[in-house]
DNA sequence: ACTAATTGACGACACTTGTCGTCGCGATGC
DNA sequence: GCATCGCGACGACAAGTGTCGTCAATTAGT
């Protein structure tokens, strides 16, 4: 519970590349990183990763006179973190609204039906993850 | 279509108010409204409303020398809004993951499945709502 | 008609965010 | 040894947000 906050797309942006690399990276690893996608400053991302790190979503170590910078929450709990906080600012709460609305929204494949099917199964025979009673 | 940018909480919260009263409301029954749920001054709704009206998320008209306000978009049209917007910020644009995540980390009841079963049932018989082609 | 209350326009504020530049320091290369 | 380069701390800036106060005008109450 150290983080604090919510996250931006920009910051998330961040996570994002420090978590494809087991490692951890430096800021010039993820500046050139971000760069392959879109047009920034150097001093732009160190101060999105300073930012970040004082807030507790990364942690830093010196490694050979460089910092190098890790995640401090994996990706799926950032994300769920993600999607609870947006759940409850515009869902009244209520995930099975968001779920329902982008059901209905947006295109679904045949497959991903199957691979939801498959899931409510499974949910249906074992307890659900985040049920506690 | 004419409309700015994104919501915010506080933004969506005067919208939520609007969508319950068909009619329109006027700035002191929106200020009655968001004060039930919390202590808020006149002039912060009125900035609000003032603010959404002019990104074009509400319309006014004047009726008996008072400004009568309106949402722009209807509920169900900034939910989706909402939640594509919140899908490509944070999941690449892949509703399904959202989706995944949500249903993972969040408990779900038996009644949830079933509904959500028969809405994928449909789905797989009828063509997809967002479907354009 | 005069006073009191309501309404809306406006400005201001502290804060956050994304963006960038400057500067000093330490490491690296010649 | 000295110049160069990478690195990080810091400051700054414009834009957006939530919050509020002031003020003029208009409406309503007496």
């Amino acid at each position: 519970m150290t983080t604090e906050g919510k996250l931006t797309p920009a910051q998330f942006e961040i996570l994002q590349r420090v978590w494809e690399s087991p490692g951890g990276m430096t800021v010039a690893e993820i500046w050139d990183a971000v760069r392959l996608e879109r047009d920034v400053s150097r001093t732009t991302i160190l101060n999105l990763v300073d930012r970040l790190e004082k807030r507790g979503w990364m942690t830093r170590s010196k490694d050979e006179s460089v910092f190098r910078y890790q995640a401090a929450v994996d990706r799926l709990t950032a994300e769920n973190q993600l999607a609870n906080d947006f759940v409850q600012d515009f869902f009244a709460g209520s995930a099975m609204s968001l779920v329902m609305s982008l059901l209905g929204s947006k295109p679904v494949t045949k497959a991903d039906i199957r691979k939801l099917q498959r899931l409510l199964d499974e949910t249906d025979t074992k307890p659900s993850a985040g049920d506690h009673t």
